[in-house]
DNA sequence: CGATCTTACGGGATTCGTAAACATA
DNA sequence: TATGTTTACGAATCCCGTAAGATCG
């Protein structure tokens, strides 16, 4: 009951060429050799598939109704073999990945369409949740690659690449911090502050900020999405702290992005995947394409201060 | 390029199993022959397909997107080789013959009957056809086995048996003849004659009797079918003569079978298939048990002399 | 340290190619 | 006799099992 595949291109390269000497020939191999294999597989199958004399070569009943099926079989099987190496060779396959709202809104796009152009077999997954849900769906394992904020001190999380996204106040057009040359933590505290809420990382980084600067953390709304975060400042609710990759920042034409001058309103970023699986190719390539936009955050300047 | 169908079995095992140990019990082999198999079938891939370490073994993204493919692959490779063996123990496949209408109508129903009660999955195609179309279906290799009458001197044709089928007198149930004791030759030539047509076998050996009897054949009407035949005896457009097997004499009340006391009014019949070709194992089976039945038509007795 | 996978290696089976034998038109 | 298949046999390869090594929890 051990079938190689190199049996049954014999059989059906003998059928096809009605002749042991020119199936050889086809197939780079000897003659008798082809004998053997036909033999063996006659043996396997508990029946002659030709009827062979020294002049002809036919196929049997039994031959005649193995044909069919086994060009069949051989052909799903050699199929699912070129699946399987595009699948391994990267040209094949779907980006699983789970990526913070901000990213997903504004890096990822572009890296996606890039991408799609070198691999056009490439296909995407994009999950867009917080930093929460990021760890925990590359945990589960419903995504193979995570962008998610902060650090991950989960040991089943490994980070492939850390990088870092300065954060920023966004305000009215109007507002009186847009006067000021430098904009600092204790100069935020005068003005009340919409925040989005605890699991997003945003929010890590500037309650662990202004703990350490001793100032109490009292925001005024607490919004999930960051496009309604703006849409309160807009409102004049007060300001609020984005990262700086944050397309809805842009989307909205009066309101202005201000950089903070202070070390601490950095979010710190991270691609993760988990421990002990390896990535699908496609997925690490996509990995590496990644990695050096993540570098470029931290160097990246607020392209909009002020409206043109 | 050259995968085996255990190396495939080795991976579902090892990914149904989570382990290369348990995997290796259940395939009664060695774990090291396994991790050695599973390698193989990864560089063939060009992709790992598990994720390994002393303590774990999952499925890599890639693995997971080969397994389902690969058992469905596999099921359907072992299901051909089955069907195959099937096919060659003889206890599945299609009998392809074709057959004297004489015995398509009386011998081969029984024998069919019989047969099926022995082999299940045998299915049958029965061509009914004159003695040159059973010849020329077999030529032809339309049908493996041919039931014809005369001997056929085709080189291309193989007789595997020789029987012999007695001809009789059918006439009416008053006619002159049953008063007899003997019928003969030249006791028919008084009567008007319906004969079937040239091309059948019945005819070719009534031809050469009355031939070398000396007796010109003058038949009144020459149809093609037996029942055509027996129509016009009852009719009282003469008397016809048919092989002794023929069911047709049964199905009608109103005419009476009579033996010829003459050897010549013997028809050969013979079992035939092409030469060179080997039969397929359902097929070879129902010609050795159709063998005996032949032999059995040399001695059967006319058992309807006279209705009851 | 214990369970499990990997590597190393010798022996046996498999499979190849060459050469000679065999068969058939 | 010429063409093409089968048989025979030595050599290379493949594959298994045993034993020792490596690794992770």
């Amino acid at each position: 009951m051990d079938l190689n595949l190199r049996e049954i291109r014999a059989f059906i390269a003998v059928a096809e060429a009605g002749s042991f000497t020119r199936a050889a020939l086809r197939l780079h191999l000897s003659q008798p050799a082809l004998t053997v294999q036909i033999r063996r597989l006659e043996e396997m199958v508990g029946a002659r598939l030709f009827d062979r004399n020294s002049r002809n070569v036919a196929l049997t009943p039994v031959g005649r109704e193995l044909l069919p099926v086994l060009q069949k079989s051989l052909r799903e099987m050699e199929h699912v073999l070129l699946d399987a190496r595009a699948l391994s060779d990267g040209s094949t396959g779907t980006v699983r990945i789970a990526c913070l709202p901000s990213f997903a809104a504004s890096l990822l796009p572009d890296l996606v369409l890039d991408f799609r152009q070198q691999v056009p077999g490439a296909a995407f997954d994009i999950r867009d949740v917080v930093a929460n849900g990021v760890n925990a769906l590359v945990r589960s394992e419903q995504v193979d690659l995570g962008l998610t904020g902060g650090e991950p001190d989960d040991p089943l999380l490994e980070v492939l690449h850390a990088g870092e996204d300065r954060l920023c106040i966004v305000c009215p057009l109007d507002h009186p911090l847009t006067k000021k040359r430098r904009v600092t933590l204790e100069s935020l505290t005068a003005y009340p502050l919409v925040l989005t809420a605890s699991g997003t990382s945003v929010r890590a980084v500037v309650a662990s900020a202004f703990e350490e600067a001793g100032v109490t953390l009292a925001p005024t709304c607490e919004p999930m999405y960051m496009m309604t975060a703006v849409g309160m400042v807009r409102a004049g609710l007060g300001l609020t702290i984005l990262p700086s990759s944050a397309r809805e920042i842009l989307a909205e034409p009066s309101v202005v992005a201000l950089a903070i001058d202070d070390a601490r309103f950095v979010r710190p970023i991270a691609l993760i995947k988990k421990r002990g699986r390896t990535l699908p190719p496609v997925t690490e390539a996509f990995a590496a394409a990644l990695t050096p936009t993540l570098q470029d955050t931290k160097s990246r300047k607020i392209t909009k201060r002020r409206p043109a």
